[in-house]
RNA sequence: GGGCAGUUAGCUCAGCGGCAGAGCGUCCGCCUUACACGCGGAGGGUCGCAGGUUCAAAUCCUGCACUGCCCACCA
């Protein structure tokens, strides 16, 4: 017996991925296959990477993030299209600043030690060696990024877009400088856009504390304190005024009196404001204007001082008297005390709520005022808005759609400045006679000037002589851009924008942008608005949002939890295709994905059955040559009719961003339908399979190649094929080939081996063993249907001397009798019931046709398209197309029995 | 408080008007000359609950319950 080793040898039984993945990334940078062609005319399809945050390494977010788009890459380049993916990499901000003061704290040090400039040193070092990490990782993932583009938002030219989108912004008057309350991190030690705050629900307590009511002797009131219910008693130092709703009829005889400050010698006013919720607690509010952005707001209706308690370190301020210095939690804690001491504290409850915490280092949010640049948004978010509502930017799945214009149309000022020092430094410029604070602006009382450069005077003191302006001198705005303001130029600013490459106008618009929700409002929407800003159009056409990668129990991976599925161990572990699989197979449209490690084996099978199915072609190639001549039988046209059906839907699936249909089409028709009938069929007759074998493999490649690629360029190849896959046009349905009656008479077979097969198991047949085997059928008529494919009922059922007759029921006992004598009788009347089938269909055919009269009737009454909505009339008439191909194939289906 | 998903086999999930499915796990039998990372077979389901529309509902509509996510100045 011929060992197939020793035959192929340099063909190994099981898949080895590591042996083959990198020589293949390689040859794809190394051809160049990934640089488009700019000069060809082919249409261009263009997506632009969301650029990695130089943050570390590549996790499986951007695992999957990158398959997918590479997915859609790969199909597009071989749909004959001018495919060009743009690659880069964001810094990041505050979340790469993180890093790296994480880094400088193992050695004791903060950036404060640094000072700007060597800190700044030290991230661009970081930047060169993460950076450059994460690419080469996506390379090995197989992407097919035009390196030659690669940019990185604090780059030079990336740079230069930042510099020109703000002086334009700054020109029209939509960013301005301005004390406002903000959301701050204490430990990041900078301000946060609304959006970078995240929600956290926690089991708090919800404090009733007593005021000593002061003044006024109205009737109930002697001796009462006034109860206000409060999450934060810290704040209370820092309280100018205590609320009642105007309408309260509990409190409305006390507007205006006053009420003792608990701890602080301070007497405060009742304040009556319809922002308060009678229902809420007592019904009364402590007023922290400089502490509580609703108490902010309540300050300014009713010009109450602003007594700043906290500070931008998180610590209580000299203002908080004997406080000062303590954190917020040690203050909240001595003030419950001081408070217990003199029974002012009527009650503690549980409470749950959500509490604001930092989005990258999870502190909670302390709401500060403070000098900030904000960025109107206003004109640019309504455009936004309106570009969407009319159809220029398609989100998919649709159901984003609502949230991300709710979003947009209730936008509220930008704070986009950031005490951090990586980022982007705000251009602008302030006069300043010297010394002073440490804000340059507060040292200046001239005008800021917004410029590329360092200017040379300003507009007040430009026609002074120099003894006037002697010590003047400019400083720039300390503060950085929020990391989000260079991404929201990211799909012009790869291409050189303001300079841009000639084929900017080829490639801008893009397609489409492939991101998770997770930042649909940081990122995408922004984009939007700044594409629309500066390019007055869309920056991409279409949105594909994918889900959150999760772990086996529903939960976000991440390294706290410890919980992370780390995408090199399993490219290295189970090979990238099969991590590519998984992704794609997992990615249905609006749904997260779960994946565990085990998630990768199937995986890893099915690239070792694709592998082991080609083995086989490829043995059996070097037995004779494929014969194209030969007539084609049954399972030849099922199998080319399958395999119409698969290109058709796959191709349908990718082209609604349904990738796991995709994957999973191609799953069952390579496993279930090629290997599992196919092939075993072809072993009994090799010379007329061969060539088919040959065709459906070579095709299957071609389809299967977006999803993994490693493995069938590897397979094209061993097809004695040259060139890239890559090149290769991707199949399209062949409507010649689609054989519906084939598919019918195969299904018939199909079930009558299983029944088989079932009978044989449960008699315990061995699987070695002939068996003869006596069909009955219900029809006469039907005998030679089965006649004539004797040969694969015989082949797969491992039978002889099948003799088929008309009723020849009998028991099943009658049968293991039978079996002794191993001969199998099987009853196939009761398997496939023509009679029954066809009522079945006639009776479904029977409803279809009553429903299309309905449809038609309706359509037809010009009522009915007069008076009811477009949609409805649409509907209808979708419905009634549907029907009617439905119809249609019921009817193939009924006649070919 | 508002919005959006989800609830289908032991587990993870597809299906989204026309015969309830896959992978994993379980059980039985097989190293059948591509593959034991495999082959054949079996068992396993009131499709969350209650109504409604329909000739026909897991699928569409209404309500409810639970889970998750997003949004909101829950002091």
């Amino acid at each position: 017996m011929p060992d197939s080793d020793t035959k192929s040898p340099e063909i190994p039984k099981a898949y080895d991925p590591k042996a083959i993945e990198a020589r293949w990334a390689d040859f794809w940078v190394k051809e160049k296959l990934a640089e488009p062609e700019a000069s060809s005319k082919k249409p261009p399809f263009v997506i632009v990477i969301p650029p990695p945050n130089v943050t570390g390494s590549l996790h499986m977010g951007h695992a999957l993030n990158n398959t997918l788009q590479d997915i859609l890459i790969r199909w597009k380049k071989m749909s004959g299209f001018d495919a060009l993916w743009v690659p880069g990499t964001d810094h990041g901000g505050i979340a790469t600043q993180n890093v790296v003061e994480k880094l400088l704290k193992s050695e004791k040090k903060s950036r404060y030690d640094l000072g700007r400039e060597k800190f700044l040193e030290r991230l661009w070092q970081w930047k060169k060696e993460s950076g450059d990490t994460i690419l080469m990782q996506l390379r090995r993932l197989g992407c097919m990024l035009d390196w030659s583009r690669t940019h990185f938002t604090m780059d030079e030219k990336c740079s230069q877009a930042v510099l020109r989108a703000f002086l334009d912004l700054y020109k029209k008057g939509w960013i301005y400088r301005g004390k406002r309350m903000v959301n701050w991190c204490v430990r990041c030690r900078t301000a946060l856009s609304d959006i970078e705050v995240e929600f956290e629900e926690r089991k708090d307590k919800l404090y009733h504390i007593r005021y000593p009511i002061l003044s006024g002797k109205a009737d109930g009131w002697q001796g009462k304190p006034l109860v206000v219910a409060t999450t934060r008693p810290e704040t209370l130092l820092g309280d100018t005024a205590v609320a009642v709703h105007p309408d309260d009829p509990r409190y409305e005889k006390i507007h205006g009196w006053w009420v003792q400050l608990p701890l602080v010698d301070k007497e405060i006013a009742v304040i009556s404001d319809a922002a308060v919720d009678p229902k809420f607690g007592t019904g009364v509010v402590k007023v922290t204007p400089a502490h509580d952005p609703a108490d902010f707001e309540m300050g300014e209706r009713h010009h109450l001082e602003q007594v700043v308690v906290i500070g931008f370190d998180g610590k209580m301020t000299p203002e908080a008297g004997r406080y000062a210095g303590l954190s917020r939690e040690e203050c909240r804690k001595k003030i419950l005390e001081d408070l217990e001491a003199q029974g002012l504290v009527e009650k503690i409850e549980d409470y749950p709520h959500s509490v604001g915490t930092c989005y990258r280092c999870g502190t909670v949010i302390e709401p500060l005022v403070s000098d900030q640049w904000f960025l109107n948004t206003k004109e640019m978010s309504k455009e936004a808005g309106d570009a969407t509502r009319k159809g220029g930017v398609k989100i998919f799945p649709d159901s984003w759609t609502k949230p991300y214009l709710l979003w947009m149309d209730n936008l509220r000022d930008w704070c986009i400045s950031r005490q951090i020092w990586w980022g982007h430094r705000i251009p602008i410029w302030y006069c300043v006679p010297g010394e002073g604070p440490e804000h340059p602006s507060l040292r200046t009382s001239c005008p800021p000037v917004a410029s590329a450069d360092s200017p040379g005077k300003c507009g007040r003191h430009g026609d002074r002589s120099p003894e006037e302006t002697a010590g003047q001198h400019f400083e720039q705005e300390p503060d950085v851009l929020d990391t989000w303001f260079s991404s929201a130029l990211w799909p012009f600013s790869v291409f050189d924008w303001p300079d841009p490459v000639p084929e900017f106008k080829k490639y801008y618009p893009t397609s489409v942008l492939v991101t998770g929700h997770e930042i649909l409002y940081l990122w995408v929407a922004r984009m939007v608005m700044f594409g629309l800003a500066f390019q007055k159009k869309v920056p991409f056409s279409q949105v594909f949002i994918h889900g959150i990668v999760r772990d086996k129990s529903g939960k976000k991976m991440s390294k706290s939890l410890g919980n992370v599925v780390d995408p090199l161990v399993m490219m290295e572990k189970y090979g990238t295709d099969a991590l590519r699989f998984v992704l794609a197979s997992q990615s249905v449209p609006g749904r997260d994905l779960q994946i565990s490690d085990d998630s990768f084996v199937g995986a890893r099978n099915f690239a070792n059955k694709i592998w082991n199915m080609s083995r086989f072609v490829f043995m059996n190639r070097g037995t004779g040559p494929a014969s194209k001549d030969a007539p084609l039988e049954l399972c030849d046209r099922w199998i080319l009719s399958r395999f119409q059906e698969t290109a058709r839907s796959v191709t349908g699936s990718l082209e609604s961003y349904n990738i796991a249909q995709a994957s999973r089409t191609l799953y069952q028709f390579l496993w279930s339908e090629f290997c599992d009938w196919y092939v075993e069929l072809a072993k009994a007759r090799m010379k007329e399979s061969l060539w088919i074998l040959e065709q459906i493999l070579s095709g299957s490649l071609r389809l299967l190649h977006p999803i993994m690629p490693f493995i069938t360029e590897e397979l094209w190849r061993g097809l004695g094929r040259t060139g890239s896959l890559l090149l290769e046009e991707y199949p399209e349905p062949e409507p010649k080939w689609m054989d519906k009656e084939a598919e019918e008479q195969m299904a018939v077979l199909m079930d009558v081996v299983s029944a088989v097969r079932t009978v044989r198991s449960e008699m315990n047949v061995p699987p070695g063993n002939k068996i003869a085997l006596v069909l009955s059928v219900a029809e006469d008529s039907q005998k030679s249907f089965y006649q004539e494919h004797l040969s694969y009922i015989r082949h797969l059922c491992k039978a002889e001397n099948i003799s088929i007759g008309k009723g020849l029921a009998k028991p099943l006992k009658a049968a293991t009798a039978m079996v002794r004598r191993t001969q199998i009788f099987v009853p196939l009347e009761g398997l496939i019931d023509f009679d029954k089938e066809k009522t079945r269909l006639a009776k479904e055919v029977q409803g279809l046709e009553a429903d299309l009269e309905k449809l038609k009737a309706r359509l037809s009454n010009p009522d009915f398209k007069k008076n009811a909505p477009v949609e409805e009339v649409q509907k209808a008439e979708a419905r009634q197309a549907e029907s009617a191909e439905k119809l249609g194939r019921m009817r193939d289906l009924i006649a070919s029995f």
